[in-house]
DNA sequence: ACAATTGCTGCAACATTGTTGCGTTTATTT
DNA sequence: AAATAAACGCAACAATGTTGCAGCAATTGT
Protein backbone atom coordinates (compact mmCIF):
# COMPACT_ATOMS: atom_id res chain seq x y z
CA UNK A 1 0.00 0.00 0.00
CA UNK A 2 2.84 2.72 0.63
CA UNK A 3 5.12 1.11 -1.95
CA UNK A 4 2.55 2.01 -3.92
CA UNK A 5 2.09 5.49 -3.49
CA UNK A 6 5.59 5.51 -3.40
CA UNK A 7 6.13 4.23 -6.88
CA UNK A 8 3.10 6.64 -7.74
CA UNK A 9 4.76 10.07 -6.23
CA UNK A 10 8.36 8.42 -8.02
CA UNK A 11 6.62 8.61 -11.54
CA UNK A 12 4.85 11.96 -11.27
CA UNK A 13 8.03 13.21 -10.15
CA UNK A 14 9.82 11.80 -12.67
CA UNK A 15 7.49 12.47 -15.46
CA UNK A 16 7.45 16.19 -14.56
CA UNK A 17 11.16 16.67 -15.25
CA UNK A 18 13.10 16.90 -12.18
CA UNK A 19 15.65 14.64 -9.89
CA UNK A 20 13.46 12.38 -8.08
CA UNK A 21 15.45 12.66 -4.97
CA UNK A 22 14.35 10.39 -2.04
CA UNK A 23 12.99 13.69 0.15
CA UNK A 24 10.30 14.83 -3.03
CA UNK A 25 9.17 10.91 -3.76
CA UNK A 26 8.55 10.57 0.04
CA UNK A 27 6.87 14.39 0.80
CA UNK A 28 4.41 13.34 -2.36
CA UNK A 29 3.74 9.88 -1.13
CA UNK A 30 2.82 11.28 2.12
CA UNK A 31 0.93 14.16 0.68
CA UNK A 32 -0.82 11.26 -1.74
CA UNK A 33 -1.99 9.53 1.57
CA UNK A 34 -3.62 11.94 3.41
CA UNK A 35 -6.97 12.77 2.77
CA UNK A 36 -6.93 16.50 4.30
CA UNK A 37 -4.23 19.25 3.78
CA UNK A 38 -1.79 19.09 6.26
CA UNK A 39 0.88 21.75 7.47
CA UNK A 40 4.71 21.66 6.97
CA UNK A 41 4.81 20.81 10.45
CA UNK A 42 2.66 17.71 10.20
CA UNK A 43 4.40 17.01 7.24
CA UNK A 44 7.98 16.98 8.97
CA UNK A 45 6.14 14.93 11.60
CA UNK A 46 5.23 11.86 9.15
CA UNK A 47 8.81 11.75 7.51
CA UNK A 48 10.50 8.41 9.18
CA UNK A 49 13.55 8.93 11.38
CA UNK A 50 15.64 7.53 8.87
CA UNK A 51 14.43 9.88 6.54
CA UNK A 52 14.65 13.40 8.15
CA UNK A 53 15.06 16.60 6.28
CA UNK A 54 15.83 19.92 7.24
CA UNK A 55 13.11 22.48 7.79
CA UNK A 56 14.32 24.85 5.01
CA UNK A 57 14.67 21.70 2.49
CA UNK A 58 11.08 20.54 3.04
CA UNK A 59 9.90 24.29 2.50
CA UNK A 60 11.78 24.23 -1.07
CA UNK A 61 10.53 20.82 -1.87
CA UNK A 62 7.02 21.75 -1.56
CA UNK A 63 7.58 24.92 -3.39
CA UNK A 64 8.96 22.65 -6.24
CA UNK A 65 6.19 20.28 -5.54
CA UNK A 66 3.79 23.31 -6.54
CA UNK A 67 5.59 24.78 -9.27
CA UNK A 68 5.51 21.13 -11.09
CA UNK A 69 1.70 20.99 -9.86
CA UNK A 70 2.05 18.12 -8.19
CA UNK A 71 0.60 19.67 -5.14
CA UNK A 72 -1.44 22.93 -4.43
CA UNK A 73 -0.85 25.00 -1.01
CA UNK A 74 -4.29 26.11 0.87
CA UNK A 75 -4.11 29.72 2.71
CA UNK A 76 -5.64 29.45 5.95
CA UNK A 77 -5.56 31.89 9.10
CA UNK A 78 -3.69 30.92 11.23
CA UNK A 79 -0.70 31.76 8.81
CA UNK A 80 0.50 28.33 7.96
CA UNK A 81 -0.12 26.54 4.65
CA UNK A 82 -1.53 23.43 3.87
CA UNK A 83 -0.58 21.46 1.22
CA UNK A 84 -2.36 18.48 -0.48
CA UNK A 85 -1.50 16.25 -3.73
CA UNK A 86 -3.25 16.91 -6.69
CA UNK A 87 -5.32 14.03 -7.54
CA UNK A 88 -7.62 14.04 -10.76
CA UNK A 89 -10.76 16.55 -9.30
CA UNK A 90 -7.88 18.62 -7.43
CA UNK A 91 -7.06 19.91 -11.36
CA UNK A 92 -9.68 22.47 -11.15
CA UNK A 93 -10.23 25.13 -9.29
CA UNK A 94 -11.77 24.02 -5.61
CA UNK A 95 -13.18 25.19 -2.20
CA UNK A 96 -11.57 24.35 1.04
CA UNK A 97 -13.48 23.53 4.49
CA UNK A 98 -11.62 24.02 7.79
CA UNK A 99 -12.93 22.89 11.42
CA UNK A 100 -12.96 25.94 13.36
CA UNK A 101 -12.10 23.42 16.51
CA UNK A 102 -9.65 21.16 15.05
CA UNK A 103 -8.31 22.64 12.58
CA UNK A 104 -8.29 20.01 9.96
CA UNK A 105 -8.67 21.04 6.22
CA UNK A 106 -10.19 19.25 3.83
CA UNK A 107 -11.14 19.65 0.23
CA UNK A 108 -14.49 20.57 -1.04
CA UNK A 109 -14.05 19.19 -4.76
CA UNK A 110 -17.98 19.43 -5.39
CA UNK A 111 -18.80 23.40 -4.61
CA UNK A 112 -19.33 24.91 -7.75
CA UNK A 113 -17.28 28.12 -7.86
CA UNK A 114 -18.86 29.30 -11.41
CA UNK A 115 -18.89 33.06 -11.25
CA UNK A 116 -21.72 34.94 -11.82
CA UNK A 117 -20.57 38.40 -10.01
CA UNK A 118 -18.55 41.29 -11.86
CA UNK A 119 -15.48 42.79 -10.55
CA UNK A 120 -15.37 46.64 -10.52
CA UNK A 121 -14.44 48.56 -14.05
CA UNK A 122 -10.85 47.84 -14.95
CA UNK A 123 -10.19 45.12 -12.14
CA UNK A 124 -9.00 41.44 -13.83
CA UNK A 125 -9.42 38.27 -12.42
CA UNK A 126 -7.30 35.46 -11.73
CA UNK A 127 -8.24 33.13 -9.48
CA UNK A 128 -10.59 32.54 -6.50
CA UNK A 129 -9.81 31.41 -2.84
CA UNK A 130 -12.47 30.00 -0.51
CA UNK A 131 -12.79 28.57 2.43
CA UNK A 132 -15.88 27.52 4.88
CA UNK A 133 -15.22 27.22 8.27
CA UNK A 134 -17.69 25.30 10.55
CA UNK A 135 -17.42 22.38 12.72
CA UNK A 136 -15.92 19.17 10.94
CA UNK A 137 -18.13 15.84 11.95
CA UNK A 138 -15.68 14.96 14.69
CA UNK A 139 -15.96 18.13 16.19
CA UNK A 140 -19.88 18.65 16.12
CA UNK B 1 -13.58 65.69 7.16
CA UNK B 2 -11.23 64.45 9.81
CA UNK B 3 -13.09 65.38 12.55
CA UNK B 4 -16.35 63.91 11.59
CA UNK B 5 -14.72 60.89 11.44
CA UNK B 6 -13.18 61.63 14.80
CA UNK B 7 -16.67 62.42 16.21
CA UNK B 8 -18.58 59.33 14.22
CA UNK B 9 -15.12 57.00 15.38
CA UNK B 10 -16.19 58.01 19.06
CA UNK B 11 -19.67 57.91 19.15
CA UNK B 12 -19.50 54.07 17.81
CA UNK B 13 -16.70 53.44 20.45
CA UNK B 14 -18.69 55.17 23.18
CA UNK B 15 -22.37 53.59 22.32
CA UNK B 16 -20.62 50.08 22.41
CA UNK B 17 -19.59 50.57 26.01
CA UNK B 18 -15.86 50.66 26.37
CA UNK B 19 -13.78 52.96 27.31
CA UNK B 20 -12.98 56.21 24.50
CA UNK B 21 -9.82 56.20 24.46
CA UNK B 22 -7.70 58.49 22.13
CA UNK B 23 -5.86 55.04 20.54
CA UNK B 24 -9.08 53.58 20.10
CA UNK B 25 -10.59 56.70 18.61
CA UNK B 26 -7.87 57.60 16.16
CA UNK B 27 -7.61 53.83 15.09
CA UNK B 28 -11.34 53.73 13.97
CA UNK B 29 -11.52 56.67 12.52
CA UNK B 30 -8.20 55.95 10.53
CA UNK B 31 -10.31 52.67 9.34
CA UNK B 32 -13.46 54.94 8.64
CA UNK B 33 -11.23 57.04 6.58
CA UNK B 34 -9.82 54.11 4.31
CA UNK B 35 -11.54 52.32 1.19
CA UNK B 36 -9.57 49.74 1.53
CA UNK B 37 -8.77 46.54 4.02
CA UNK B 38 -5.67 47.88 5.20
CA UNK B 39 -2.79 45.77 7.96
CA UNK B 40 -1.78 46.53 11.45
CA UNK B 41 1.69 48.34 9.51
CA UNK B 42 -0.55 50.51 7.48
CA UNK B 43 -2.83 51.70 10.91
CA UNK B 44 0.54 52.71 12.67
CA UNK B 45 1.95 54.51 9.69
CA UNK B 46 -1.22 56.14 9.57
CA UNK B 47 -0.83 57.45 13.28
CA UNK B 48 0.35 61.02 13.74
CA UNK B 49 3.52 61.15 15.40
CA UNK B 50 1.83 63.02 18.38
CA UNK B 51 0.34 59.74 18.86
CA UNK B 52 2.33 56.95 18.79
CA UNK B 53 1.61 53.73 20.24
CA UNK B 54 3.27 50.60 21.31
CA UNK B 55 2.97 47.72 18.47
CA UNK B 56 1.18 45.81 21.39
CA UNK B 57 -1.56 48.07 22.09
CA UNK B 58 -2.46 48.24 18.66
CA UNK B 59 -3.04 45.28 18.42
CA UNK B 60 -5.19 44.96 21.61
CA UNK B 61 -6.97 47.71 19.99
CA UNK B 62 -7.98 46.64 16.88
CA UNK B 63 -8.85 42.59 18.60
CA UNK B 64 -11.12 44.94 20.82
CA UNK B 65 -12.73 46.61 17.67
CA UNK B 66 -12.96 43.75 16.23
CA UNK B 67 -14.67 42.42 19.38
CA UNK B 68 -17.26 44.86 19.47
CA UNK B 69 -18.09 44.56 16.29
CA UNK B 70 -16.79 47.72 15.11
CA UNK B 71 -14.18 46.56 12.15
CA UNK B 72 -13.28 43.42 10.90
CA UNK B 73 -10.36 41.41 9.80
CA UNK B 74 -9.70 40.14 6.75
CA UNK B 75 -7.23 36.75 5.92
CA UNK B 76 -4.79 37.22 3.54
CA UNK B 77 -1.94 34.72 1.87
CA UNK B 78 0.55 37.31 3.19
CA UNK B 79 -0.29 36.08 6.89
CA UNK B 80 -0.92 39.66 7.88
CA UNK B 81 -4.59 40.34 9.13
CA UNK B 82 -6.05 43.38 7.51
CA UNK B 83 -8.65 45.72 8.95
CA UNK B 84 -11.78 47.35 7.76
CA UNK B 85 -14.63 49.57 10.00
CA UNK B 86 -18.09 48.08 9.54
CA UNK B 87 -19.74 50.60 7.54
CA UNK B 88 -23.83 49.64 6.99
CA UNK B 89 -22.79 46.86 3.90
CA UNK B 90 -20.53 45.26 5.93
CA UNK B 91 -22.86 44.31 8.25
CA UNK B 92 -23.99 40.92 6.25
CA UNK B 93 -20.78 38.88 4.97
CA UNK B 94 -19.56 39.62 2.29
CA UNK B 95 -16.44 38.86 0.08
CA UNK B 96 -12.78 40.46 -0.34
CA UNK B 97 -10.69 41.01 -4.04
CA UNK B 98 -7.06 41.18 -3.33
CA UNK B 99 -4.53 42.49 -5.84
CA UNK B 100 -1.60 40.19 -6.81
CA UNK B 101 0.91 42.87 -7.98
CA UNK B 102 0.16 45.53 -5.50
CA UNK B 103 -1.70 43.54 -2.26
CA UNK B 104 -4.29 46.08 -1.89
CA UNK B 105 -7.56 44.59 -0.41
CA UNK B 106 -11.20 45.79 -1.24
CA UNK B 107 -14.19 44.69 -0.07
CA UNK B 108 -16.92 43.43 -2.70
CA UNK B 109 -19.81 43.89 -1.08
CA UNK B 110 -22.24 42.96 -3.56
CA UNK B 111 -21.09 39.61 -4.22
CA UNK B 112 -24.02 37.45 -3.04
CA UNK B 113 -22.68 34.45 -1.46
CA UNK B 114 -25.90 32.47 -0.25
CA UNK B 115 -25.09 28.78 -0.17
CA UNK B 116 -26.45 26.68 -2.66
CA UNK B 117 -23.85 24.02 -1.84
CA UNK B 118 -23.73 21.73 1.09
CA UNK B 119 -21.25 19.86 3.42
CA UNK B 120 -20.52 16.56 4.61
CA UNK B 121 -22.54 14.75 6.27
CA UNK B 122 -22.16 15.74 9.74
CA UNK B 123 -20.18 19.14 8.96
CA UNK B 124 -21.77 22.44 10.41
CA UNK B 125 -21.33 25.38 8.79
CA UNK B 126 -20.65 28.07 10.60
CA UNK B 127 -18.97 31.23 7.86
CA UNK B 128 -17.63 31.67 4.80
CA UNK B 129 -14.14 33.46 3.45
CA UNK B 130 -13.81 34.09 -0.16
CA UNK B 131 -10.89 35.85 -1.95
CA UNK B 132 -11.14 36.87 -5.32
CA UNK B 133 -7.29 37.53 -6.49
CA UNK B 134 -6.09 39.13 -9.90
CA UNK B 135 -5.21 43.02 -10.76
CA UNK B 136 -6.83 45.65 -9.17
CA UNK B 137 -7.56 49.12 -11.88
CA UNK B 138 -4.38 50.29 -11.30
CA UNK B 139 -2.21 47.60 -11.55
CA UNK B 140 -3.84 45.65 -15.31
C1' DA C 1 36.08 6.55 -16.36
C1' DC C 2 36.88 11.26 -15.31
C1' DA C 3 35.94 16.09 -15.08
C1' DA C 4 32.73 19.75 -15.32
C1' DT C 5 28.38 21.37 -14.46
C1' DT C 6 24.09 21.63 -12.40
C1' DG C 7 20.99 21.25 -8.86
C1' DC C 8 19.89 19.69 -4.09
C1' DT C 9 20.87 19.85 0.92
C1' DG C 10 21.96 21.56 5.53
C1' DC C 11 23.17 25.13 8.51
C1' DA C 12 23.03 29.64 10.40
C1' DA C 13 21.13 33.84 10.38
C1' DC C 14 17.38 36.71 9.58
C1' DA C 15 12.46 38.61 8.76
C1' DT C 16 7.66 39.17 9.72
C1' DT C 17 3.63 38.90 12.25
C1' DG C 18 1.51 38.20 16.25
C1' DT C 19 1.16 36.83 21.54
C1' DT C 20 2.04 36.65 26.66
C1' DG C 21 3.37 38.30 31.24
C1' DC C 22 3.78 41.86 34.15
C1' DG C 23 4.43 46.18 36.32
C1' DT C 24 2.83 51.07 35.58
C1' DT C 25 -0.34 54.48 34.35
C1' DT C 26 -4.85 56.27 33.54
C1' DA C 27 -9.75 56.38 33.99
C1' DT C 28 -13.89 55.24 36.52
C1' DT C 29 -16.43 54.17 40.59
C1' DT C 30 -17.35 54.36 45.44
C1' DA D 1 -9.68 60.91 48.10
C1' DA D 2 -9.29 56.07 47.95
C1' DA D 3 -10.32 51.84 45.73
C1' DT D 4 -11.10 49.42 41.65
C1' DA D 5 -10.86 48.35 36.90
C1' DA D 6 -9.22 49.04 32.42
C1' DA D 7 -5.74 50.28 29.24
C1' DC D 8 -0.87 50.85 28.19
C1' DG D 9 4.22 50.03 27.36
C1' DC D 10 8.01 47.19 27.56
C1' DA D 11 10.49 42.93 27.13
C1' DA D 12 10.50 38.48 26.00
C1' DC D 13 8.75 34.87 23.35
C1' DA D 14 6.52 32.01 19.52
C1' DA D 15 5.38 30.45 14.97
C1' DT D 16 6.14 30.41 10.26
C1' DG D 17 8.72 31.24 6.54
C1' DT D 18 13.04 33.19 3.78
C1' DT D 19 17.94 34.12 2.31
C1' DG D 20 22.88 33.30 1.63
C1' DC D 21 26.29 30.27 1.25
C1' DA D 22 29.26 26.33 1.43
C1' DG D 23 29.33 21.42 0.65
C1' DC D 24 27.50 17.33 -1.54
C1' DA D 25 25.30 14.43 -5.07
C1' DA D 26 23.60 13.56 -9.48
C1' DT D 27 23.85 14.32 -14.30
C1' DT D 28 26.18 15.48 -18.45
C1' DG D 29 30.00 15.95 -21.71
C1' DT D 30 34.35 14.24 -23.21
MN1 LIG E 1 -7.58 21.28 -2.11
MN1 LIG F 1 -14.67 43.70 4.16
ZN1 LIG G 1 -12.77 19.40 13.76
ZN1 LIG H 1 -2.93 46.42 -7.55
Amino acid sequence: MFNKLHRTAEELIQHSGGRATAGRIRILSILLAEQQAITHREIEQRLPQTLQLDRVTLYRALEWLVGKNLIHKVTSDDRAWRYHANRELHSHQHAHFKCTRCAQVICLSDLSMERSWHLPIGYQFQEIELTVKGLCADCS
